[in-house]
Parts: structure tokens; sequence; C-alpha cells
DNA sequence: CGACAGAGCTGACATTTGTCACCGGGGTGC
DNA sequence: GCACCCCGGTGACAAATGTCAGCTCTGTCG
């Protein structure tokens, strides 16, 4: 949104800590669906000298179309997003824009996203319940090529392990997700609706859950829907 | 969107609207459960010379308890908080905190919500897609004894209606709602499973679902969980 | 080449479920 | 007092679902 006036001299040793002997701040893309905090996380951005945000996005294309425009430096998005999630748009960034890292923010981290984001080449993955200095500096860290996933999520993605579903159980089971009754399911991925049934019932029984409903569930919590 | 740091003096016509003769800013309680969240929220309305937040609460009862202490003149609670909502706090505040208006600030903004809020006593209700301008404009309006909802909310929550389950219905339907079978159901709830079957079937044809799991889904839009 | 795993399908079977009809008790309101 | 609605329950029946065994392709890997 906006950036005090503040002196366009070297950021003068205020709480910025500049890196040694390089002025220049870090050149920051926003990409957040809610208008509320993606005001709220400029604002608290630019109370950093050494940070400033340069474009700011509220759709995937928009954010990826602004990282091709304005080559930011970190591009910080957030994971559910309308048209492209974050995931998707960390990814084009890298093949398109060679100079660009990416981090990820998010309300609801679950393991399997922490794992699509990493090999998505995403660079910081960490929920909003961080304190504004983690933010802050995982932002630099990022930017100087370091790495940064939040400890607790990352214990939660090893103990988790990947997700047990093969493709196949996987694409009926995302369909399974609204309570849509099999012969619908069949009928919309093409399948006998013995197959459909098969699949599920062997996707449940691999979480353990009863039926392919708590099935469902349980793969939401670990983001592997 | 900013109000430029300015001098401190009486808020000089500027931006600031402080009402006739009072330079006393408004002191606002700010409880969300999201740390980054609750201080880019902190930051963007220290940007405002005529609001302060005087507390922050990451919880439910601790805003409540903060609210004892502090008598705060405007509580902005997220819905969704560990412990107790959003809605229960407001409810609380009204009862026991009286000069001290509430309003809802929230993501996931479902027109029961807006309903239950509203009769809990609480005077804005505003989803986080807003502009930082409305937020502010809120808090002042809201301190000044006037309401706010948002339009979109407004008209999605009229058209919406009410719920349309019996109280029973509702809790058969909650615990339902993990994908539990109804044997489960019946055990936890205390009741014959047959009644739970009566229960589910009434609840589903009530909302045009073909299963409970549909059923559960359309509530969870509504927001009548 | 042969073993193996996953995709896709079928049929049979027991269980779970949704649906309906119907019962009684306890409020609430006309 | 009576109608009405919600709560709680039972029984019966049909449909949907879960479970299991077994079948054919296809690709991959040693």
């Amino acid at each position: 949104m906006t950036r005090r006036p503040g002196p366009p001299g070297p950021a003068a040793g205020g709480g910025g800590r500049a890196e040694a002997g390089s002025p220049e701040p870090i050149r920051i893309l926003l990409a957040e669906d809610e208008h509320l905090i993606r005001g709220a996380l400029t604002a608290l951005l630019g109370l950093h000298d050494d940070l400033v945000v340069i474009g700011e996005a509220a759709t995937g294309t928009q954010a990826l179309s602004l990282a091709r425009a304005l080559r930011p430096d970190v591009a910080m998005l957030d994971l559910q997003m309308p048209e492209l999630d974050g995931i998707a748009v960390a990814e084009a960034i890298r093949a398109e824009v060679p100079g660009c890292q990416t981090m990820i923010v998010t309300s609801h981290g679950r393991p399997g996203h922490l794992k699509r984001a990493l090999s998505a080449g995403v660079r910081g993955f960490l929920p909003k319940t961080v304190s504004a200095e983690v933010l802050a500096d995982v932002v630099r860290s990022v930017h100087g090529g370091g790495r940064y996933v939040d400890p607790q999520l990352a214990a939660e993605a090893i103990s988790a392990g990947d997700s047990p579903f093969t493709p196949r159980e996987a694409d009926v089971l995302e369909l399974a997700a609204d309570g849509a009754p099999i012969e619908e399911i069949a009928q919309r991925i093409s399948l006998s609706p013995g197959t459909v049934r098969n699949y599920l019932s062997a996707a449940a029984g691999k979480v353990g859950a009863a039926n392919r409903h708590e099935a469902v569930a349980i793969a939401r919590r670990y983001g592997w829907l």
C-alpha cells in the first residue's frame, strides 16, 4: 500500500539490519487474496528498512504476471488463492523468473502441502502463526539463498509420511469429497461403479477409515486431498 | 490506505476524523489467533492517529479476561479462535463489559455466523476481504454506536434464511460431520440408531441432499453446522 | 523373458444406509 | 381441550455401500 516518505539515503541503521554494504532493500511481491490481510502485511513489512513491497496481487494469475513484469527478489505467496494456488504460482515463477525466490505463507499448513511446495522449488514455508520478526527474517534468509521451513510443520510432514494413495485412488477420493454417491463418481470419472467402490474401499483401508467419508476427512487433514 | 505521520497536534483536519473536541483515540482490543495477522493488523491500525490497540489476545478466553481488565472501547474479534469463538466472546463482553462495543472480522463469513453474531449483540461484521479503510471506518462507526455489516454477507444471509434444522437435527448432523457411522453417532449422543437415522434423513430432506454427507457439506457452506 | 504392480473390470455377499409408516410423550398456542 | 410440532423410538423394506475373490491388460524392472 504505502511507503512512508522516509529518507531515501542509506537505510539509517534503524530497525533494519541492512546487510554489510548493500543499502538496496529486498524487493518483495506479495500475493494474498484477502484485501485486509494483504494491506496489513504490507504495513508490517514496511516497518523494516531493508524490505520493500513492490507489488501486490489478489489472485494467482495476477501474481504470476506481476512477477514477470516486476522481477522481484522474493515472492511471498498465500497458499490458497483464486485461479491458481500458491504452489502452482511458485512453480511457474521458478521456471519463468530466474532471479526470484519464492516462499509460501498460509493459514492451513498441511504436511502434504509442504511436500508439494518443496518439490516445486519453494524456499520458505511458514504458517501465519509465526511472529512478524520470523517473517522478516525468513524473507532475508530466502533472499540470501537459504531455506526455511516451520519446525512444527516439518516434524508433522516427516511423521505423516507420503500420501499412501495411488494416483487413481486420489482421483476417486477427490470426487468423493463432496459426498456424491458412487454412481455419480463413476460417471464423472468414466469408470465402472464397481471399480470406484474398490478404489474407495482400498483407500479407506489404507488410512484406517471405516468408510469413504471418514477417509476423505483424514486425507484432508493431512493435505493429501 | 495510510495516514501519513502527520503533526501530533490536534488531528489537523487531515485523515484522522477526530470527533469534535475529543482528541483521545479509540482504544481497541484485538483478538486473533494467528500471530502474524495479529501483528500485521496492529501495525495497520497503528497508522491511524485516532485508533490505538491497547491489547492483543490469541485465544477467546484471553480476549475475555483482557476485555474485563482493560475495558476497551471496541473489541475486534476473529470468528474462529481456540477455546472460545468470537461470537461467544462477544456475548460475554456484552454482558460483563458494558461500555465495550464488539465487532467480528473473519475469513469465512457464512450467513449463519452473521445471524448468530447479530443476536449476540455484535455491532460490526466484516470479512477479511475488505480494505483497510473500511476496517478503520467500521471501528469508528461501531465506537460511535453505529452498526456495519458487509453488504454482500448481508444479502447472502437474507437470501439464505434461517437454519431449517431443529436443535436435535443440528446436534446429530454435527456428530455426523466427520464421517462417523450411524452406530457411533447413536452411542455418542445416547440415542437409538433408528432415531439417528430418522433425524439425518429429515435433515437431508430439508436441504435437498441425497445423503447425510452431502447434507453436512451444505450445512457447512451456510454456516449452520 | 518372467515377475510384479497398478489400472480397470466383474460378480457375489453381508452390512450399512435411507425411507417410510407408525407409535407415544411433552410442550405451546389457539 | 385440541391441534400442532419436536423429541424419541420401533419395525420393515429397498437401495447404496463395503468387502472379498478373481479376472485381463499394461508397463517396468531385474
